[in-house]
RNA sequence: GAGGGUGUAGCUCAGUGGUAGAGCGUCACGUUGCCAACGUGAAAGUCGAGGGUUCAAGUCCCUUCACCCUCUCCA
C-alpha cells in the first residue's frame, strides 16, 4: 500500500548504496548466495542479526514486559499483555476458519496483451449457438464490465446477431489460441488458468500423502486466537488484556522485490488486544497512537514516517478502523510502504474459530452485569473485540537502516548509519589513538570493563589497527554511536575523548566515568 | 506471471573472440599524536550457472538462476 507524500520530499537515498553497505558490513546477505541466491529470501549477517534482535527485544520490552512504557490505557489502568509462542504449522482448519484458504485458491488468467488479470471462474465467452466457432475467434468477457457489451457486439458481427450464446470460459473446450481476452484486440493473449497459492504447502508425516497437507502460517496472529481460551483459563488475565506473538511467517508472494521488503519468509511481531466491544474504539485509537509513537522512539523520527488511517471503503466489514504505520522507503518514495497495520478486527476471528472448531470461546466478564445483593456482579458473557497491532520486523530493520543511512560528502567518512543507540548492534568502540606508549593496554582494560557491563545490550569493539580516521570510519558504517579514544592525556589526566558518530564532535570524560556515560546514552 | 535492465575480487566498476584488471576495502610489516593519512607488501575470481559455436569465449548463440525497474498481486 502506497500513498503520495508531501511535495517537499528530499531526494531519495540510493537503494543500491544502502544494499552495498548492508552486504559490505555484514548486515544483510542474499540467502544461498553461493548457489545463485533464492528468490524472496534474505539472510542477516553478524551486524544485521544483532540489529534485528535489538528491534525484536525492544518490541518485547515495550509491548509485553512493560506495555506502553507503563502507561495507563483508556480504562485508566495499566496496560497488561502476556506472550505466547505458537507454531508455524497449525491444524489446516485454522486457515479455513481464518479465511486464508478460501480467499486464495482462485485460479487466475492473465492477458499478455493488456496485462489484465481475471479470475478464471468469472470469465465468460461468447460462442456461436452451435458451440463450434470453426476457425473463428471467440470472445471472452467479464459480466457487468464494459467488456461484456463490447465483446457481444464483436461476436454478433462474427457469427450473426442472435446466433451466439455465452458459456463459462472453464467449459469452453477449444484451444486457448482462439480466445480474444476481455480487453484485448487479438486472440491468443490469454494465459492458461493458474493457481495462486499464497500459502506454503507442506506435509506432516514421512509418508507425505495428500491427506497430510498442512500449511506454513501466513501470519502469527491466528496462533493467538486459537490459544485465546487457554490463556484466559490458565492465567489470571482479565479483559482488557493483550497477547503477543513473535515469529516467522511465510507467504508465496507473487513478486518478491524491493530488497527484504517483500520477502517470502519474514518475521512478525503481533499483538491481539482483547477488550469489551463498548471500549474497542477507544482501545483502537490508543494502540494506533502508541504504535506510531513507538516507531518514532526508536529512530524513525522524521517526515518519512506517517500514520495513515484507512478510508471507510477500505475497511473490512467487521472493522471499525484500520491504520497503517508507513515509512517512505527509497524505493517507494514519494509514496510510502507499510511497516505495521493496526486493525480493529471486531470479534471476527474468535467468531470464526468458535464456528469452525465448535469450541466455546466466550469470555465471562465478572466485572460487568447488574450488581447482585451480595455485592458481586452478575457477569457478562461475550466474545471480546480485538485490536491488532501487527508489525513486520524485517521491514522494521529495513526502515531503520534506510532512515539511518546518511551520505555526507563533507565528512572524511561520507557514509554512515545514524542508528539509535538502543538499536545499534555495536554500542561503542574503544581505540588507542596510537598503538604505543601504553595506550593499547589502557584501551584493553577499558574495553574489558565496558564489555562486562554492557554485553547484554550489544557488542563493545576494540580496534588498534591502522589510522584513527579509518577506525572511526569503520564504526560510522556499522552505526556505532560512540567511540572512546585513549590518548596521551589519558595517561596523565585519566580522561578519554568521546567521539559522537553523528556530529564527529568530541568531548572528554573521565576514564572512570565512561561506563556511566554510555549507560546514560543507552537509557539504562 | 508480462515487459525492460543488470550480473567480472568484499564494494564500485573497466575489459574490442587471443595471458583476469583498476580504485577502494581487507590483512601483514613499518610509521603514527584525532577523522577512510603515508610507505612496502600480501591474500582474494566456478567472470551468476548449464549447454553450444570456435583452434580459442568474460566477450558470440541458446537455456536457466538471481537482483533492479515498470505492470500485476499483496488476507
Amino acid at each position: 500500500m502506497t500513498t503520495s507524500g508531501p511535495a517537499s520530499s528530499p531526494a531519495p537515498k540510493s537503494m543500491d548504496a544502502i544494499m552495498a553497505l548492508c552486504k559490505r558490513r555484514g548486515f544483510i546477505y542474499q540467502a544461498s548466495e553461493i548457489y545463485g541466491g533464492i528468490n524472496g529470501f534474505w539472510d542477516y549477517g553478524p551486524l544485521g542479526s544483532q540489529l534485528k534482535k535489538n528491534l525484536r527485544e525492544a518490541w518485547w520490552q515495550d509491548m509485553i514486559l512493560r506495555p506502553c512504557w507503563g502507561r495507563s490505557g483508556p480504562n485508566g489502568a495499566p496496560v497488561r499483555c502476556v506472550p505466547v509462542e505458537t507454531r508455524i504449522v497449525q491444524h489446516p482448519k485454522v486457515w479455513e476458519a481464518s479465511g486464508h484458504i478460501a480467499g486464495f485458491n482462485d485460479p487466475m488468467v492473465d492477458c499478455r496483451e493488456t496485462k489484465g488479470r481475471y479470475r478464471y471462474d468469472h470469465v465468460m465467452v461468447y460462442v456461436p449457438e452451435s458451440g463450434d466457432p470453426g476457425d473463428k475467434p471467440v470472445f471472452a468477457y467479464v459480466g457487468d464490465q464494459p467488456s461484456e457489451a463490447r465483446q457481444k457486439k464483436k461476436a454478433e458481427k462474427t457469427f450473426g446477431a442472435g446466433a451466439i450464446k455465452s458459456v463459462p470460459l472453464a467449459s469452453f473446450p477449444q484451444p486457448w489460441g482462439r480466445i480474444i481476452a476481455p480487453d484485448a484486440e487479438k486472440p491468443g493473449s490469454l494465459t492458461e488458468p493458474r493457481q495462486f497459492n499464497l500459502m506454503f504447502k507442506t506435509y506432516i508425516g514421512a509418508l507425505a500423502t495428500e491427506d497430510d497437507v498442512a500449511y506454513l502460517r501466513p501470519e502469527t496472529a491466528q496462533g493467538i486466537f486459537v490459544q485465546f481460551k487457554n490463556v484466559v483459563d490458565t492465567t489470571r488475565v482479565k479483559v482488557p488484556f493483550g497477547i503477543g506473538n513473535v515469529g516467522t511467517s511465510f507467504r508465496n508472494e507473487v513478486t518478491p522485490r524491493n530488497f527484504t521488503f517483500r520477502s517470502r519468509e519474514f518475521e512478525q511481531a503481533e499483538l491481539e488486544f482483547f477488550c469489551h466491544p463498548d471500549e474497542s474504539v477507544a482501545w483502537y485509537k490508543f494502540w494506533r497512537d502508541f504504535r506510531m509513537e513507538w516507531w518514532k522512539s526508536i529512530g524513525l523520527a522524521g517526515d518519512n514516517l506517517i500514520l495513515r488511517e484507512h478510508e471507510k471503503d477500505e475497511l473490512s466489514h467487521y472493522s471499525q478502523g484500520t491504520s497503517d504505520v508507513e515509512y517512505r522507503f527509497p524505493f517507494t518514495a514519494p509514496g510510502f510502504g507499510e511497516l505495521e497495520g493496526i486493525a480493529h478486527r471486531g470479534n471476527y476471528d474468535l467468531t470464526q474459530h468458535q464456528k469452525v472448531s465448535g469450541a466455546k470461546l466466550e469470555y465471562n466478564d465478572t466485572e460487568r452485569g447488574e450488581l447482585l445483593p451480595n455485592g458481586q456482579r452478575r457477569g457478562e458473557r461475550y466474545l471480546p473485540h480485538c485490536i491488532e497491532p501487527a508489525a513486520g520486523l524485517d521491514r522494521g530493520v529495513l526502515a531503520l537502516i534506510c532512515e539511518a543511512y546518511t551520505k555526507d560528502e563533507s565528512r572524511p567518512s561520507p557514509e554512515l548509519l545514524k542508528l539509535h543507540p538502543r538499536l545499534a548492534p555495536i554500542k561503542a568502540a574503544v581505540f588507542p589513538l596510537v598503538a604505543k606508549d601504553g595506550m593499547p593496554e589502557v584501551a584493553e582494560t577499558l574495553h574489558t570493563e565496558l564489555t562486562e557491563r554492557f554485553w547484554r545490550q550489544g557488542a563493545i569493539e576494540m580496534d588498534e589497527k591502522q589510522s584513527i580516521g579509518k577506525r572511526y570510519a569503520r564504526m560510522d558504517e556499522a552505526g556505532t554511536p560512540f567511540c572512546f579514544t585513549i590518548d596521551g592525556d589519558t595517561l596523565t589526566g585519566q580522561t578519554v575523548t568521546v567521539r559522537d558518530r553523528d556530529s564527529g564532535q568530541q568531548q572528554r570524560v573521565g576514564l572512570d566515568k565512561v561506563g556511566d556515560f554510555l549507560a546514560a546514552k543507552l537509557g539504562l
